[in-house]
DNA sequence: CATCTCCCATAGAATGTCTATGTAATATAA
DNA sequence: TTATATTACATAGACATTCTATGGGAGATG
């Protein structure tokens, strides 16, 4: 066997805000998306396209991101998507929440009864 | 409207990692767990019964925990878990996967391009 | 011309959390 | 002593999100 690939399987709930924030460097496509997220996050989170592409189309749903077909780098048809104002309030909401939820999930972990 | 209850909901793979922990400070039957990650988070996250049992009876099923029926300080029937020597085992794994995870996130949060 | 990489998409499984509901015993307040 | 609140366990079913698996097509590369 060539590598220990325990698989990193993402936290359910936290993939719209991996994708907004990676559509702040501007528009991309998805493919374009799960490259940016797998190289920023140094090889670690690899998102798979069964998970992006209905992220993708229910946050577009929802009015966060909007679509328009074009042209990628590399001369294929690929669908682009563009923050919204919405998906910039929604950022701003789901990184609050992240930051507290964040916070306490580490101070249970670094918990200590110190009582007396 | 009295306050803005935004719920914290919990990132889906967090839970359980979370009662591992809490069981570190000794031996707790059900209903006090949620109790202590409730105050051990600052009352941020507060663990439904409905998300609890099922996840104890789950956990015990994979051997992480072990319960037993006893009497709780307010003179009830409580059930009460320990860890296994497989249940700190499997602590010490999801506190790694959190770890990395976190950073990977974070990393992604505060991304920027750099190029050039 | 074959193969690889890029790019989109969906169905269905698996998982875990939530809401809602039910039960029951003890503690507390009226 | 009766009503209410709190403690404590439990399950069913809804819901949401991620995953595996599969398919297709078009341009690049050898």
């Amino acid at each position: 066997m060539p590598k220990k690939e325990t698989k990193a399987k993402l936290f359910q709930g936290s993939l719209d805000m991996l994708i907004l924030k990676t559509l702040t460097n501007g528009s991309m496509h998805g493919y374009s998306i799960t490259r940016h997220i797998f190289e920023a996050s140094e090889e670690f989170i690899n998102v798979e396209e069964g998970s992006l592409y209905p992220a993708l189309h229910r946050m577009a749903r929802k009015g966060w991101i909007e679509s328009s077909w074009g042209t990628s780098d590399s001369n294929r048809r690929a669908k682009f998507y563009k923050l919204t104002q919405k998906g910039k309030k929604q950022l701003k909401v789901e990184q609050a929440a992240w930051l507290n939820m964040n916070s306490a999930i580490n101070q249970i972990l670094d918990f200590r009864l110190a009582k007396g």
